[in-house]
DNA sequence: AAATGACCGAATTACTCATTTAGTCAATTG
DNA sequence: CAATTGACTAAATGAGTAATTCGGTCATTT
């Protein structure tokens, strides 16, 4: 078969988002880059919001599963959560993509990517919460609001790792570990 | 004694900064609802941005003064930091000065702005920390970490006050109070 | 001595117009 | 003839600039 348009249009579009955000891609770079006629583009994607959309998605879907992968069931609720939230931050730190967007976010404002962002958070939110209810089932913890402690989870968590650091030393990963424990697990555990 | 020319100058500024924002508050406009030319603010105040100072620690001070109302030595260190936090935070939400500058920190980044902001943020921290200690010392909470356990509090108090409501129903000043309770206290306290 | 407001240079804003961009579609290609 | 293309258009953008506004000073007035 020929070359696979779309996905050539999909690699030249993340590659660009990563390198100049939403706002600074231009369609003609992203087809020039693709080695694809502008054209191509609209026929596979309605516009350049659905093709950001769709880079996203997969973004969200490989954060999910680095967040699988950094668990295993052996581990106490307590642990898998922090492995999965870390592993989740911590992409969010190192990925380009996710580095430029966020950048975006806060210095431009730009409505589409405010709108991914809000995507990003509830997909995290949504999985976190799923944990949850599958914890209290198990009786692993007490009965509790799943979405109230899901957002307080991640709020704790981005507050120790992205705005703790603003004005002190970073935590180290185990610091951040144990004063989860402290503060949320020891008040939510049956034990 | 004649009118007090600092203290009108105060009092229009002030009034300026709540309508219109730091940035937009413009010196001869203070001068003109003070009544006062724009020489004189310059004899009490050496520029815009020390009159901005001076009307903030007025403010902070009084916040302090809220927050200390709100307690009473017979309560428990749970109930007082509950009492304290959303006192200073609702003073936040209700007061025009702060409203407006919590605005144009977050839509225009003003400099002097941010400023003020983290000076606000250090001062309910320090409070905080303050009750933190004491209540170490007096035996009512476990061995922590003040500066973090504050700095947790807060941001836990912000998120339920002011981001939970972005996307949901506002939680009542009662759920909140549960909720501090049940994943910071219950894990925090020695009983 | 205290207060003032006209004045100044720097900064900001309002405006304009040339350029760029997202998206379309008639022409082209294989 | 279905897939692909890039020239084209209307709308959005932003560089350049003229005009205004502003913070701060200081000679004059009270």
């Amino acid at each position: 078969m020929a070359i696979d348009r779309k996905q050539l249009i999909i690699e030249a579009a993340t590659k660009s988002f990563s390198l100049f955000g939403f706002k600074a891609t231009t369609m003609d770079q992203v087809a020039k880059i693709a080695n694809v006629g502008k054209g191509t583009i609209y026929t596979f994607f309605k516009n350049k919001e659905e093709l950001f959309d769709e880079i996203i998605s997969s973004l969200i879907s490989e954060m999910k599963r680095a967040a699988d992968e950094a668990m295993d069931s052996t581990l106490s609720f307590h642990e898998k959560v922090h492995r999965g939230l870390y592993q989740i931050l911590e992409f969010r730190l190192k990925h380009q993509l996710t580095i430029k967007l966020f950048q975006e976010e806060k210095e431009m404002g730009t409505p589409a990517v405010m709108e991914v962002m809000i995507k990003l958070e509830d997909a995290i939110l949504g999985y976190l919460k799923e944990k949850i209810v599958a914890a209290i089932d198990k009786g692993e913890i007490q009965e509790c609001n799943p979405e109230v402690t899901a957002f307080i989870m991640l709020k704790l968590y981005v507050a120790l790792i992205f705005d703790w650091e603003k004005r002190n030393e970073p935590l180290e990963k185990e610091e951040i570990a144990k004063l989860f424990e402290q503060y949320i697990f020891k008040g939510l555990s049956n034990r």
